[in-house]
DNA sequence: TGTTGATTGACAGTATACTGACGATCTAGG
DNA sequence: CCTAGATCGTCAGTATACTGTCAATCAACA
């Protein structure tokens, strides 16, 4: 049989390509997710780092990176801004004087109780065109995809041993 | 019954969320294109341009923007980029003295060329680690997802009709 | 103990993204 | 023809992202 001819150079070939969608879909969602939570100033990159420093208080700025598998540096800035909406506050750490330990304030406490309605019509939002079927199915499988190319991702998710260090001062 | 309970903020329903998966899928995407495209200076958003334009010669930067549904201010330095390296060239139009045409040039042309071998392989390679059946499987929910959410987005795809009043001078 | 190597936060530089605004220009309607 | 509204490219401002580098600091080892 003959070989698969080279394909045809069009915009046709990349409106089918993983990577568009993936692209697209994201920014769908962030859209949506704006658009939503419009009443918060937070956007969904602030949301998920309040979030983790809300489940491990203390933590600091390079292991907050590995939880949430987002970019160490841009993550600098992330923290600047939620310190300067007075939604964390930082310390530094009396036993390594180059870290800075992160906790929410009392108002990031707050903001994150009263988003989190908001955030979940945002993510139900963002299925609701497929049948309850296929958005278990499309979910499942992203999940898999992504933590089978976790490694592949610039900062990898270390959800589990990131952590190993905090908290267990004994 | 009982209704549901308020979800316990933590981290964890950040992980299933649809729109934190969407997110490191897409960076995930990235990283692998760019690994794979690494010998030739072309990000994904420049690649995708220079296919519209190559499928699209003498399109204009606005309906271009509606082509690949890419926000029209960004695609303004991503076409100054696309310029500076010599793959695309910017003609007045004669008819209206608002619009610039986009053009491949040689150069933009042959990278293109040289390219796509490149993009295949990233494409490949972000499904890789799922069964043929679940890559299908799951393309084809999202091309669904995409399609339907197309007017949530704040740049939705308009492939057909943003090329209506092109190539049709008579 | 003293030096090497790793880690931390910070920064500079580049590239997407989106919001909102602007002048130049075109189009339609009167 | 002339003005009201739309459109085009552009720009300023903000927010992610990633690469690479740096000084300060810490840990480990000879």
């Amino acid at each position: 049989m003959p070989s698969k001819p080279p394909a045809p150079i069009t915009i046709d070939a990349v409106y089918a390509a993983p990577g568009y969608l993936f692209r697209r879909m994201q920014q769908i969602a962030v859209s949506i997710f704006m658009e939503e939570c419009k009443a918060f100033d937070l956007t969904p990159v602030q949301y998920a780092a309040l979030i983790a420093i809300h489940t491990h208080p203390g933590i600091d700025a390079t292991r907050l990176s590995a939880v949430i598998a987002f970019d160490r540096s841009t993550l600098g800035s992330v923290i600047e801004r939620l310190q300067a909406k007075d939604y964390i506050e930082r310390k530094p750490a009396p036993e390594d004087k180059r870290i800075k330990l992160l906790y929410l304030t009392r108002s990031g406490a707050a903001i994150l109780r009263e988003i989190i309605p908001a955030v979940e019509r945002a993510q139900a939002r963002m299925l609701e065109p497929l049948k309850p079927a296929d958005r278990k199915t499309l979910m499942g499988l992203l999940s898999q995809l992504v933590d089978l190319n976790n490694e592949a991702s610039r900062v990898p998710l270390r959800a589990e041993d990131a952590l190993e260090h905090l908290g267990k001062t004994g």
